[in-house]
DNA sequence: GTGAAAGCGCTAACAT
DNA sequence: ATGTTAGCGCTTTCAC
């Protein structure tokens, strides 16, 4: 052979386009179109040139057709912390709904080093990736800029969406009202003592469910006095310690609202420690819904988060945003009161 | 203007590489030598190429890259169900543990359409992205046969790896010896019908998990019956339903050995309901330490996978696969076995 | 119906 | 120390 050769010879061990136009007798962009599918190709040279590209184990390059396309196919998922049991159920219809979509998810975790998210609105911005989808409070710096720029991305955030972003689009659930029926329902079983464990106090979330609880008890014209309120977290041993504060606090609650279902495991094995019995010395809810306060002993009452239909909301709403130009909204989907034997009078 | 500029102008939203140049007044290939920080570059030109990229919000674009370079820094993650809580901690190592060697991941569920794996074999092959990292016994058929056809790709396997995969390097643990540990440990506490909830009868761990009971109890001199195995599964349900199996056979065990710790709660719910005591009856344990499982009542005795070390192995694994061309090999990692209430002689 | 050719944005020889 | 240039693999006008 001489100098060099313009098209790949079988040396190469990734067969390219230009291989297969090769191999089938026909020009690169005849291969590109009877891959796609497209109209006017005659079905005997698409089935040749299917044929051909089969044989060779040949695939499309992502890199250079999105480069060429200036679209990737791709969004990113920034998660806060997968330890979170709401988010592996989240990003499992999330991933599902994507692929739906023709859509392939990138993952970051933001909670271990937040500026790491920035470098991915840069990627977003630099059109290396389609759209991002933000399922925490947390909102990268440098996104943060560009909404105050005016500027419109293709961005969704679901799960506990901050007020900060108000101009982007939102896929929620109303959590005031959630947590205000928790306590509704803590309040017409007959409860008087009702008390709360907040979550983290500059919680998004945490403040809403909060409030619900303040609503609710004064709808029933019930006291929430700073003894009935506890201040928690998020996590099981958030819950053990309420517990431990509880018992040396006068004038025992009867029932617990906690802001997660989370805090409610570790409160309820607390408090069973302390020889209390749940639900008939002190009932307890939750919210959240995770798949084991199901098998809880007692089971859980709790609110029931509607991560399906988060995940497919959103992603729905991105795919508009991204290919549709479609304008910002909020999306508020409706929660469930799920009640089981913590909260039931005996 | 004239008919067409070569460069772009500020009409275009998005910076490249050539308005960096045009801004800071140099080449493009000064522009890339600077942010890249290779040599031959004087701190100063470096600096106001900086300066450049900073003010015009620019970012690579990372398919150029990619197409240019011919790797892409990305991996995939083939995760079989998030919904299984091992995977979501294995996931967050892996997400960490790739960052830290400057590689993004990209997920994708396999139990809800294996075909979609086979996509990925592709996009591997295609050399859109560097490697895979396969976290569970199922193998994309299109792997299986280039695997047959001798090729060595950038994959590696963890968690539960498959016997049909024995060219893949591989990070695991023992499941035969971690088994083994638990029904020693059940035994030495004096335990003598020591039965074994089994996982689903065509998983590997499963096969392995229940090899494990069967050579401890050998080792003891203790029957492995028939009657003190039950057919389970991994899931809650699947201990539930055990327990009402157990309840209907004559003599009942005195210890269970769970092939999983989700198929103990169940089990544990279970044996509850029916008035029996944990341990004080009957002593049960776990296999997999679950985040719950400490806080259970009570709390499971059960093998701790090192799902850290198993994430950060297999990232380094691949890494070096990708990079350096290493061999395959495989990986055993030390398990421990975490004693809890659950399995202690009151 | 099919092919030639341009060019997406980047990096790395190879000049200078 | 910096610029010029080729080309990564693809899609898509535009010609024929």
């Amino acid at each position: 052979m001489a100098k060099r050769k313009p098209t790949l010879t079988s040396k190469s061990p990734i067969p390219t386009m230009a291989d297969i136009a090769r191999i089938a007798g026909v020009s690169t962009s005849t291969v590109s179109r009877a891959l796609a599918g497209l109209p006017p190709i005659p079905e005997e040279t698409r089935q040749r040139v299917v044929q051909a590209a089969k044989e060779a184990g040949y695939a499309v390059n992502r890199h250079a057709r999105s480069l060429r396309l200036k679209r990737s196919k791709v969004i990113l998922v920034l998660i806060p912390n997968l330890a979170n049991p709401n988010f592996p159920d989240l990003l499992m219809h999330i991933d599902r709904a994507a692929h739906d979509c023709g859509y392939d998810i990138m993952i970051a975790h933001t909670a271990i080093d937040p500026r790491r998210s920035d470098r991915y609105v840069d990627e977003l911005l630099a059109g290396s990736i389609d759209g991002v989808l933000l399922t925490a409070s947390y909102c990268p710096p440098r996104l943060l800029e560009c909404i105050a720029a005016g500027r419109r991305l293709p961005i969704v955030r679901t799960l506990s969406p901050t007020p900060d972003l108000n101009g982007v689009t939102a896929v929620q659930i109303d959590e005031v009202q959630a947590a205000y029926d928790v306590v509704d329902h803590l309040a017409k079983q007959g409860y008087k003592r009702i008390a709360h464990l907040g979550g983290p106090p500059k919680e998004i979330v945490a403040i809403a469910r909060r409030r619900g609880w303040e609503k609710a008890l004064a709808a029933h014209g019930l006291p929430a006095t700073p003894d009935l309120h506890f201040q928690a977290g998020f996590t099981v041993n958030d819950g053990r310690r309420a517990a431990d504060e509880m018992k040396k606090r006068a004038g025992r609650p009867d029932a617990v609202f906690c802001s997660n279902d989370e805090s409610a495991y570790g409160l309820i094995a607390a408090l069973k420690e302390q020889g209390l019995r749940v639900p008939r010395d002190i009932a307890v809810a939750g919210f959240d819904d995770l798949s084991f306060s199901a098998v809880l002993d007692p089971p859980l009452t709790t609110v029931r988060l509607p991560r399906r239909d988060m995940a497919e909301q959103s992603v729905r709403k991105l795919k508009a945003l991204i290919e549709d130009d479609a304008d910002n909204d909020n999306t508020i989907l409706a929660h469930e009161l799920v009640i089981r034997a913590s909260s039931l009078r005996s």
